[in-house]
DNA sequence: TGTTCCGGTTCG
DNA sequence: CGAACCGGAACA
């Protein structure tokens, strides 16, 4: 073979080399613009099928104690660890032509209602432990300066009538959800890394000596922490894998 | 109106 | 790079 005939075959292997590299490029870039397309419409939400989906707000995570429900500031502004969805799904873009399915029904959480019998009587327990009183839910623990209770109920008695236990009862658990609220948050505050913008403001403005009471629940986990912890770490993995892996099956804990 | 909480951005 | 924040659409 002739130098000249060497120079020239491998020309011809540099030329299709070269054509093969733009033909991958065009593909990649291609699937890159699909991807980012895909990505922009489209996000994700619960599924409302699996465990965490089918739980209520444990009212105690980190990420409960920030929801202005529970009397957080609403900084952190996540799903409750306890509750995140193991199995987030493609929202259905729009509602398909005519009557769509069930999946409607397990769309929001379960209000997650405050005792509405006293504890003993019949209607009571049946799974109805968890807290998180979401009905009338006051706004922070001491909200700024400012009172405005007057009764102005002229009328005379209310037909309102809700036995002493129930009222009891709901009492006690209002004070037991928003007891732990203080404390964890106070927690998180000197444990979290990284902002303080946020958290600074909430300490000037809400945050204040908390009445320890301990939520007295049987929750599903035997070391609160430790469970929370592990529910943080799925979080974050399961949101830093969901562009990729929409379906993360293999975390469902049924 | 208020709540939920995803996903992108920014911070450390 | 992961943790924290927060804009803001979807929902009730
Ligand atoms: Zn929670
Ligand atoms: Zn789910």
């Amino acid at each position: 073979m002739s130098e000249v005939e060497a120079a020239q075959d491998e020309g011809v292997a540099a030329a299709a080399a070269v054509a093969a590299a733009v033909a991958a490029a065009e593909v990649a870039a291609a699937a890159a613009a699909a991807a980012a397309a895909e990505k922009a419409r489209s996000r994700l939400s619960r599924c409302g099928a699996c465990n965490n989906c089918n739980r209520r707000d444990c009212g105690l995570c980190v990420n409960c104690v920030d929801k202005p429900k529970f009397g957080g500031p609403g900084i952190k502004k996540q799903a409750c660890i306890a509750r995140k969805c193991l199995n987030m799904q493609a929202r259905e873009e729009s509602a398909e032509g005519g009557g769509d399915d069930a999946a409607q029904a397990r769309k929001r959480p379960k209000p997650a209602q405050p005792p509405t019998a006293a504890p003993g009587s019949a209607a009571a327990g049946d799974g109805e432990r968890a807290q998180a009183d979401a009905v009338g839910a006051a706004k922070a623990p001491r909200s700024h300066s400012d009172e405005n209770n007057s009764e102005s109920n002229a009328a005379g008695m209310d037909t309102d009538e809700i036995a002493p236990g129930v009222a009891a009862a709901r009492k006690e658990h209002k004070d037991a959800t928003w007891a732990g609220n203080t404390d964890v948050l106070l927690d998180y505050l000197v444990r979290r890394k990284g902002r303080t913008e946020g958290w600074k403001r909430l300490r000037e403005t809400d945050l204040e000596e908390g009445r320890a009471l301990d939520v007295g629940g049987d929750w599903p986990w035997a070391d609160k922490t430790a469970l929370e912890e592990e529910f943080i770490s799925m979080n974050d993995r399961h949101r830093r894998e969901s562009n990729t892996a929409p379906n993360l099956n293999a975390l469902l804990v049924h």
